[in-house]
DNA sequence: TATGAATGAGTGTTCATTCAT
DNA sequence: GATGAATGAACACTCATTCAT
């Protein structure tokens, strides 16, 4: 903990104060008089705990890192029941946990600064992004050894698994401010949790009787699409 | 006229150079010098064709945006069949569209300065991410209306049918320099369409036989990682 | 006439264009670009004809000095007679020749460069300054020499003289835009004629007269400004 | 507390720096770098202070002109005498009190700069120019209503009774360098002022007797000046 | 320890000058 | 000769870093 340079509470508040503004301008476009002001103290005094602009900003990645790798690591701890009973509360607390811990605007941090940053970017890979595609790899594998989830490379299925909470996540926090297509987390983890366990296909026999359904008359263009819509 | 041809083709090689340099580095750590040099030419020129870096950097994200608009508007124009037959080819055509036109990379750049640009995250938003929505939408809406899929929001599965790919995309783009996770697109896409249109989940059968199987000594920890895996 | 490259039409259009800036903008704020644009020709175009910017700048003062020196020798030759007689006149003139010769603009220039350009301040000196005020001077001296004028030093009577003029003019110049205050040059300069050859006071009779009349209730304030004012 | 004091002091030793620079090279000639050297700080307080050159020059000029406008304030209290006995000291005061404010490279600063800063220059008329005009000519009207001062448009006087001061200090400003015929001020104020109030002209008798003095041969008066023309 | 005034290297931008056509 | 695209030195302005208090 290189980075941690007094015991007291100061190089917490920066800290606290570096993260608001790195998440929220980028670390280019981040001046050091907003992140001394947001801490309420003087910018001098910030070369008081740490030495270079890239320090605080090391700082204050290694520090919203941990959270997030101790916000997985309890996630790992959890009851061992069947994938389908389990998934969906997974998915939801996924969603919790990442937004207690500003996971979002921290990834989307990672995402700006890994060129730049390249090191930050395997810290939060090892420690973080690839922890929780472990903790989900793992479940599929034991569900695979268990017969419930079909044969697969189990890694992809981490993806299909949580891809969509993760593009849903960036896309609240890239366009939330404008966009009214916006996902609702919720909706989505529970959505996502049935369609990633069963597919999104109904049965032969109910394909039949849609399509004498449809057969019936009614219009096939965007009859659901405005009831189911989100807008 | 060999100068004239230049003249005509500096924009946009100052736009190509452009596009590199600032979705190398982002919008702030870009230096114009580098962008004109990538470009083959003095700073100054640089201001013979726009007015402002930011004017340049605008220019830079219309012309990326733009390959990656019209080629949505081509994927739009695909052949009518059922989805479980156009998924595949859809998800294997989404990856390659997108990397020949560097989407991933220019999506990267949009979630970096989407703050300090919002109004080129909206045409982002508008001309390409919310079209690539809106187009599998469609397509989800239209199964719906044959009793092809099940019902839902179509919204929300067109995050669980895409955010995969773009997770994977996003990963390569962030940790492909040194991660040995990263996922194999073509082979996510295809393992996706898989999972997304049938689920995860065996039939009870199979799944009492996989418990047979099981209990009859196998290890249940990581027996099929290792040979699925694309480690 | 170093400053003078060519024979045909060029230059003089050149540098009637740069006289037009620089007496518009000053040096420093000159844009060649200008400069090409009033003289119909491209910038690349200046440097046929012209080494520097400040070459060209010389040649203009050099042109613009000379249509004012040419003026002053013609004023010079003018018939001998009293300097009663004389003096209005000649101030109508000097204001005529003045404004024909754009010599309150150049006057203006000469006075802003000065210090960057002290030759070009000599050579107006010299060539304008000087011959108006030894045009005067010689004019005073003759008729100290007849018994018309009283004893002084000549020379500061020539600033007598003139100097009313001078300041009318820059007035114009500098304040014209928005001032109501600006004096009518042709009024100053009859006006002054008088003033400056039999001065401004009454003879003694007269003064006790006006007190009589002031004494019978006229209010002391402002009672001719209005109707004498050229507001 | 050398240092609170320096921060007391600083904005005002910028503007001193700043008024030195600006009245001798012009606004665009003039480098931020020369006036921060001459202030004896670094490039950057300069910014510490004031937000722009423009803001510098601004404030530059508003003091430059304050100070000239206190003198006028001051010179306006004078006590209440004849115009013959008050002007020679007013001329005088004038002239004093001008070069202890710097009128005369201010005043020349303002001509330079009254396109760029039409504001300034109207602020200059306003406070200064017009002031001081006010002031002669509220002296003149008051002269005339006593019966001491002819008829005719006091504003008008005014310029004949201040436009030769203004032309001597212009010349000194403009050709003092190098110019040997350059008025002596105090000289000019003085005869100007016999000048002005009782004319050029001596009474018909004395022409007469000059005549016939002149005739025998004596020089009445500073012929030296045909040998002290600078032609 | 804390401050905040001061610094100066670095960047975006301008414009006189050059030169291939 | 004439053009105007290209150049690069120079300048206004910024901001991470220093240091006297």
């Amino acid at each position: 903990m290189r980075w941690q340079r007094r015991k007291d509470a100061r190089p917490a508040e920066i800290v606290d104060a570096a993260i608001s503004v790195f998440t929220e301008k980028g670390y280019a476009a981040t001046r050091l008089d907003e992140v001394a002001k947001r801490a309420g103290i003087a910018k001098g005094t910030l070369y008081l705990y740490f030495d270079t602009k890239e320090d605080i900003f090391r700082a204050a990645a290694h520090h919203a890192f941990e959270s997030n790798l101790d916000a997985v690591g309890a996630a790992d701890s959890a009851p061992w029941t069947s994938l389908r009973e389990r998934l969906p509360e997974l998915l939801l607390r996924l969603i919790d946990v990442a937004n207690e811990n500003r996971f979002p605007a921290i990834f989307r941090m990672v995402i700006s600064e890994s060129r730049l940053f390249p090191d930050l970017a395997r810290i939060w890979h090892d420690d973080v992004a690839s922890r929780i595609l472990d903790l989900i790899t793992t479940l599929v594998v034991q569900a695979q050894i268990r017969g419930e989830v079909r044969d697969g490379d189990p890694r992809l299925f981490a993806f299909s698994i949580t891809g969509p909470l993760l593009a849903g996540m960036l896309f609240r926090e890239t366009y939330g401010a404008f966009s009214s297509h916006t996902p609702e987390l919720q909706a989505l983890a529970l959505q996502h949790a049935t369609t990633v366990l069963d597919g999104l296909m109904l049965p032969a026999q109910a394909q039949a009787d849609a399509s004498t359904f449809k057969s019936s008359g009614v219009h096939p263009d965007e009859p659901r699409i405005t009831g189911a819509s989100n807008i």
